[in-house]
RNA sequence: UGGGGGAUCGGGUAGCGGUAGCCCGCGAGACUCUGGAUCUCGUUGCGGAGGUUCGAAUCCUCCUCCCCCAGCCA
């Protein structure tokens, strides 16, 4: 897996030996079928364990007995292992029913829970909104005992639906809505799919979710951006659970969201693809335009495609939308080095070859594969008197540039003769309905006598091909993004998202066995559609076309023209930049600290931030102020802000003095100054004990300079030449071979004198 | 509007004070019995404005834009 910001955070953790080992977990809800969004967190979390010799666990976050079904806890463990992951415990949340239950029993007791009997609305209400705070429930002053009492009624099933909830109690005023008392138990007097009718209270997701992971060790919780609130409910729970019931004290899990996947052309909404399939706009969930993992399988995509797709889309924390075209490079890329080549014809136009002696059949020697795939093997392929090409690969008046079959043109049969196209047959209505060809016998295996044809054509012979049926599949909308904008997602189906066509194939197709993913040349990838192949007739799937640049250039030309009379897009005005007003009294000192020479940038951080005020005039006692500014607010800001004390004010005034006395650099004394906030050490000192000392004689430099030009003059060339940001590349080096202790204005004089000099010599 | 996140070539993603890299796409060429594949070369980018620094995508300040949160869904 390459680098992200989670592996970062691993990596950290591993480091600091706050996890033995990683455990990550797949924790889908058994509610629906799993889309390519879901391939993305699996191949993370199975990803990760697996990199880093860890655990992942397939858990069933299965809290909501109305909308789980067991048909998708096995879809899902099929869909998983299909995409070649293997679990190392399958575990299922409402296995942990009665634990939960004890848990929310220790929050009661601790006074951290409460049973609100409220309506459904009236909590809605009393929440308060983003800009007001919530107010109080008036049951959420019940009695550690009434709570008990209450919520051991609940399980019970003394009380109807709705009639109470339990939640947690930690604060109606907070910003973050999730933390204003979220809901942990509910009534529902429903069967659970595995539970039974042991339980008629259910937790939410908030709370089973965290202490899942608590329980089985996790240690990275990985989920999608749109839990970055929840995780304050996530620290609360497990920060007060901890040591408790069980749990341990250490370590804990910890959440770290990242970006769903977003696809261009597509849904990833399990609800919105649950509408498809219900509405029948799709013939089911393993349709292969859904994005679905199943209807991707039963289109024929690998899941080795699948998991290159996901690497290449890399994982962040902005949302973002990857192009269509990335998936199916992704799947051409697998199938270019995995699908033998056969010739199939999709729109068949007849061809008589007039000059072939009727009733003699010929077997050609055809490889299966292109001279640039490393694979052996080949078979037999008919050739007849009467062919079929594609209705494409002939033009009565063909475009510029079009390389493929016209009246008095000739192009070559893949694997067979050349042919001249002679004569044009036409019905009533002016269709093309035949060619009259004529062959030449003696271009097998090599160009005519008169030079090579430009183009290849793939064919199937009339008596010996074999009927078919072929499934073209399109995007399924129409539209990038068909959730956005006022209409249904469901307006933007794009009509030609399944194109059925019966076509032909070579005889040879007949002999492969069942799942074999072809290259139909200068079609596209297809296998045999696994459930309805066979029952009247070969079906075939297209899985994704070939990249075809002949179809893009003609395109192209076409779009060009429609959008030469596009009107240009109006200018973008300028919005003014605004610097925040300040105060009468910020406006005083803003002037005073100018005044003593301080920069206005830094004036204005200062005259707005007493912290910082405050902070500088302490460490300018004795110093001269200007020069200490810039260290407060640019390097020691936030520190400050935060309330650390590790350095103090004074401290950064004997650093910043040995920066002005020639001792050290600047860079010198940020290093250092880092390390002392991190260590809480006293910088000075670091100094005294590292013997830190700036390296500025040109003659201990020199030698390095030296030395760095001649073993990379390729790069010392570069940087002659122009390429100035090379200077970077050598100042570096020096800072590395010297512990960064070289004075870089120093070095950057030698590089370009030593430059010259060897240039000169 | 309160809070929480985010912004790097056309799209995706790396880079953690020292040469802005990789993948997809795109363009040109080579090769080719697939207008495929392969190969070579090229292409444009750090949201904006200031500041710190010898040096900033990276540190500081401000601004702009985008996403998420007011389910007893997950």
């Amino acid at each position: 897996m390459s680098p992200n910001f989670i592996t970062s955070v691993i990596d950290e953790d591993l480091k600091a030996g706050r996890y033995q080992t990683i455990v990550t977990r797949f924790p889908p809800e058994p509610n629906g079928y799993l889309h390519i969004g879901h391939a993305k967190s699996i191949c993370l979390n199975f990803g990760l364990a697996l990199d880093y010799g860890g655990a992942c666990n397939l858990r069933f976050d299965d809290t909501n007995p109305e909308t789980e079904d067991p048909e998708y806890v096995l879809s899902i463990k099929k869909d998983v292992e299909w995409l070649g992951f293997k679990w190392d415990r399958e575990l299922y949340a409402s296995d942990y029913f009665d634990q939960l239950y004890e848990f929310a029993l220790q929050l009661i007791k601790d006074g951290k829970a409460y049973v609100d009997s409220l309506s459904d609305e009236e909590i809605g209400a009393y929440r308060g909104t983003i800009t007001e705070p919530g107010r109080p429930s008036p049951y959420r002053g019940r009695t550690v005992e009434e709570n008990l009492d209450l919520f051991e009624r609940m399980r019970k099933g003394e009380f109807p639906n709705g009639a109470h909830v339990l939640r947690a109690k930690i604060d109606l005023a907070s910003p973050n809505m999730k933390l204003r008392d979220p809901v942990l138990y509910r009534i529902v007097h429903a069967s659970h799919y595995r539970a039974g009718n042991k339980w008629c209270i259910y937790p939410l997701y908030d709370f089973a979710h965290p202490l899942s992971d608590a329980i089985e060790g996790v240690s990275h919780s990985l989920c999608t951006l749109e839990f970055e609130n929840n995780r304050a409910i996530y620290d609360w729970l497990l920060e007060n659970l901890r040591g408790k019931c069980g749990l341990p004290e250490s370590p804990r899990p910890y959440q770290y969201e990242f970006a769903r996947l977003n696809l261009d052309y597509t849904l990833m909404s399990k609800r919105k693809l649950l509408q498809l399939v219900q509405g029948g706009q799709v013939n089911n969930w393993d349709d292969p335009r859904m994005p679905t993992l199943s209807g991707l399988r039963r289109r024929g995509v690998t899941p080795a495609a699948i998991r290159e797709f996901i690497k290449r889309i890399g994982v962040a924390k902005a949302n973002s939308w990857v192009d269509a075209g990335v998936l199916e490079a992704a799947i051409r890329d697998d199938l270019n080095f995995t699908a033998p080549r056969v010739l199939a014809v999709l729109r068949p136009l007849k061809v008589v070859i007039t000059n072939f002696p009727q009733g003699r059949d010929e077997d050609l020697e055809a490889p299966y594969w292109p001279h640039d795939v490393p694979r052996e093997g080949s078979r037999r392929l008919p050739f007849s008197r009467e062919i079929f090409i594609e209705q494409d690969d002939f033009a009565e008046n063909p475009p510029k540039g079009f390389h493929r079959l016209f009246p008095g043109g000739r192009v070559r049969l893949r694997h067979a003769y050349v042919i001249r196209c002679d004569e044009v047959l036409k019905d009533a209505s002016g269709a093309v309905t035949e060619l009259r060809c004529s062959y030449d016998p003696d271009t097998l295996g090599k160009n005519p006598s008169d030079g090579a044809v430009k183009g290849t054509v793939h064919w199937v012979s009339a008596p010996h091909a074999v009927k078919a049926e072929f499934r073209l599949y399109d995007r399924l909308f129409t539209v990038p993004n068909p959730e956005e904008g006022e209409s249904s997602f469901i307006e933007h189906l794009n009509p030609e998202s399944l194109v059925c066509v019966q076509g032909l194939v070579e005889p040879s197709v007949l002999a492969d066995a069942p799942d074999t993913r072809y290259q139909f040349e200068r079609l596209g990838y297809f296998w045999r559609d696994p459930v309805d192949c066979g029952k009247e007739g070969l079906v075939f799937n297209r899985i994704v076309t070939l990249k075809d640049s002949w179809a893009k250039t003609e395109a192209e030309s076409q779009q060009r023209k429609a959008e030469s009379s596009k009107p240009a897009l109006p200018a973008t005005g300028h919005k003014p930049q605004t610097e925040p007003v300040l105060s009468a009294e910020q406006l005083a000192r803003f002037n005073r600290f100018k005044s003593q020479g301080i920069g206005e940038a830094e004036a204005r951080v200062l005259a707005r931030e007493p912290k910082l005020e405050a902070y500088l005039l302490e460490a300018a006692k004795n110093d001269d102020i200007r020069g200490l500014a810039s260290w407060v607010v640019n390097e020691l800001g936030s520190a400050i802000r935060a309330g650390e004390k590790a350095v103090s004010p004074s401290q950064l005034a004997q650093l910043v003095a040995l920066v002005k006395e020639g001792i050290i650099t600047n860079r010198i004394a940020k290093g250092v100054l880092e390390e002392a906030i991190q260590r809480g050490a006293d910088p000075a000192e670091l100094v005294k004990q590292k013997g830190l000392r700036q390296l500025s004689d040109a003659a201990d430099l020199e030698p390095i300079v030296e030395r760095l030009i001649r073993q990379n003059p390729d790069k010392a060339n570069a940087l002659r030449g122009g390429r100035t940001g090379l200077m970077g590349f050598f100042v570096g080096q020096a800072m590395r071979e010297t512990g960064g202790r070289a004075n870089a204005e120093v070095v950057q004089r030698l590089v370009n004198q030593k430059l010259n000099d060897i240039e000169s010599c």
